[in-house]
DNA sequence: CAGGATCCGAGTAGATACTG
DNA sequence: CAGTATCTACTCGGATCCTG
C-alpha cells in the first residue's frame, strides 16, 4: 500500500479491519464503556477491541471519557467527524443494497 | 468478519485488498490489457493483479473483453455498476479533504 | 476496570519459474 | 500475451497470562 496516506485507500484500509464497524455501531447503540463491549462483543479478543478503540480514537472518530476514577470507568463516545462521516457509509450501504449481492 | 456477505463489512474488505483501487484507476484512464497493467504498476507481482482481476470481474467491476487472438489480447473496461458506485468513493474522497489529514 | 505483553497460527502478499 | 504453480516471508488476529 505504501502507506499512502493522501488517498481514500488508506481510509479503506482502516474501515475494514476487523471488527471496526462492529465496535462502532455498538458505540452508537449504547455509549459503552470497555467492559460492555468486552461483554457484549465477547467473541472478540481483548487486545483486539483495545487495538481498535486506540486506532478509533487517532482517527478522531471516538472519544475516551474518565467517568470515574475508583474503579476507573471509561466511556466512549462517537465524534462529530464519525457521524459525518457515516451518512456516507449509508450512501455506500444503500448503494449495496440497489445493486444486490454479488455471486458468491 | 464472519463472512457476513450481507452489509458493507465485505464490500469494504474487498475494496481495501491491496491495490485494488489503484489497478481500477489505471483501467479507468487507459483501459488497458493485462500487459499495459503490469507495465505501468510493474512493482506489483503478476500473480496479484491477476487475482485482483478476477475478483473485480466477480464483483462485476470490471469487464473482461478478447480483442484479439494471436498472439491473444484481453481488455478490461469497467462496468457500470463500478462507475455508479465510484460517485460514492468521491463523496468518501471529498469527505477526506474536508476533514483534512489525520494525526500520524 | 481497562487494558498491555507474549507467543502462536492462519491467511495473504510477493519472488521466481513455467505454460496454452 | 495473459496468465498459473510453487514456495517463501510477513502481517495480523487470536489465546493466554499479566498489571497499574
Amino acid at each position: 500500500m505504501e502507506k499512502c496516506k493522501c488517498s481514500v485507500l488508506w481510509f479503506f484500509d482502516f474501515l475494514s479491519k476487523k471488527w471496526v464497524l462492529l465496535i462502532i455501531k455498538w458505540i452508537w447503540e449504547w455509549a459503552v464503556t470497555f467492559t460492555d463491549i468486552k461483554k457484549y462483543l465477547w467473541w472478540i479478543n481483548a487486545k483486539i477491541i483495545s487495538e481498535r478503540l486506540t486506532e478509533l480514537e487517532e482517527w478522531e472518530f471516538i472519544r475516551r471519557e474518565i467517568i470515574s476514577t475508583k474503579p476507573i470507568k471509561i466511556r466512549y463516545t462517537l465524534t462529530e467527524k464519525w457521524i459525518s462521516l457515516s451518512k456516507e457509509i449509508e450512501n455506500i450501504d444503500k448503494w449495496m443494497q440497489k445493486w444486490g449481492e454479488h455471486i458468491s
